[in-house]
DNA sequence: GTATTATTAGAGTATATACTCTAGGGAGTC
DNA sequence: GACTCCCTAGAGTATATACTCTAATAATAC
């Protein structure tokens, strides 16, 4: 492998390992044994890896929510997309914890994550529509619609940061890609009033799949 | 005022202004014309001023969300509520942009916050019990009360992330306590399908005085 | 083979950051 | 005046961090 493609890898993992603000570019030369001159050869700066690393993200999250407008939505589907989407945040969960400071460090970050936040946005709402389409869910005012969306958006970003900071996990971070999936759980949790009688069952049905086995011990 | 408070209003002041990751303990003295020194004659380090801050913001919330059991609630104790939550997520919003490291740093704060979020959490479920036993939503089963807690306890605590990473307010940090407070027509969003007749009008137009002007601009 | 280009090592540097240490001032008390 | 206690200044420091620079080596082209 490539050193470039090298200092990509290791940089996500020790990212979503330690948090970005935890990692150096010294680190991530030290974890592959190169020196700090060679990756700054193939990186300008830290930043530079960071916004490779989401152009990435992006692609990824892109291919999958691709919607295909010729056929049908299937509740296949939309597990498809709820399981993807959740994968994709676990594999970039660096991404997430530092947005904020991402995204004032780098404007082209910035530019990019708005438009990628609002294609996903559109991806939910299409989605929405053609769950409406197929029977999944009844029909609702645009307005609704837009919001509710926008209410799935939240759920599914910050599912997995209420799990860093209200969970039980002191410890070792011991956060699990199947406990991030629960996130599912809580999304199809603001779909339930809106089902179909004739989906109705087979919904919750696989809600009840992600269900969280044990919210979180007690104080 | 006291010196020790002094500090304590600054470093907030400073890190809701910049975030807590680009404020210094020496950009906090400097900010008072004090001497470092002076400042950890005070308080032993960083962490311990931001714990302290914490301490303020979660006296501050509990006091908000001390439901009275005694009687019934209404839809003014509802607004109440609503507005009191955003006013403080509003006052400390430097704490959730970098909550993950801080907690990560700060074991008692961890704990602190863990049992913080479980008392709003519940806070939030009594809300909802106390609406049903009012006549304003419909009642429900326990499982889905919680994970609609849960999901309104995730926009609550996520909708300034997403204005401040979603929203085109490139230029300066421009965002205001009205924008803030339109994440209340997202939560009442939620309660939509539940409400009773009886209440789905005054409830309606509740959530309509707190709807985003235009939501962004087009990409 | 030689010239050129791409890659790498590794020492080094400017700056920042959190924090320490010593000396002393001011106010009250005896 | 001397003693004490609280508070403050300000210089200083160890460490970290992002990044640079030079020289050398490997790969490729001709």
């Amino acid at each position: 492998m490539k050193t470039r493609d090298k200092i990509l890898l290791a940089s996500l993992e020790l990212f979503n390992e330690r948090g970005e603000r935890n990692v150096t570019t010294n680190h991530i030369a030290a974890h592959l044994a190169i020196s700090p001159g060679n990756l700054y050869y193939h990186f300008r700066n830290k930043s530079d890896i960071i916004y490779e690393i989401f152009l990435e993200y992006e692609k990824l999250v892109d291919f999958y929510l691709d919607i295909p407008g010729s056929r049908a939505l299937t509740l296949e589907d939309l597990t498809f997309y709820l399981e993807s989407v959740f994968d994709g945040l676990w594999s970039y969960r660096f991404f997430h914890r530092d947005l904020e400071y991402l995204l004032d460090s780098d404007p082209r970050l910035r530019r990019d994550y708005r438009e990628f936040t609002n294609r996903c946005l559109g991806a939910i709402r299409q989605i929405f529509e053609k769950m409406a389409e197929a029977g999944i869910i009844e029909h609702q005012p645009v307005e609704l619609r837009e919001a509710m969306s926008l209410n799935v958006w939240l759920v599914i970003t910050n599912w997995m940061a209420f799990l860093k900071t209200a969970h039980a996990l002191d410890d070792d971070n011991s956060l699990t890609l199947t406990e991030l999936k629960q996130g599912i759980y809580q999304v199809l949790t603001l779909e339930v009033p809106y089902l179909t009688p004739a989906y109705r069952e087979r919904v919750m049905a696989l809600r009840e799949k992600y269900r969280p086995v044990m919210m979180q011990a007690e104080a």
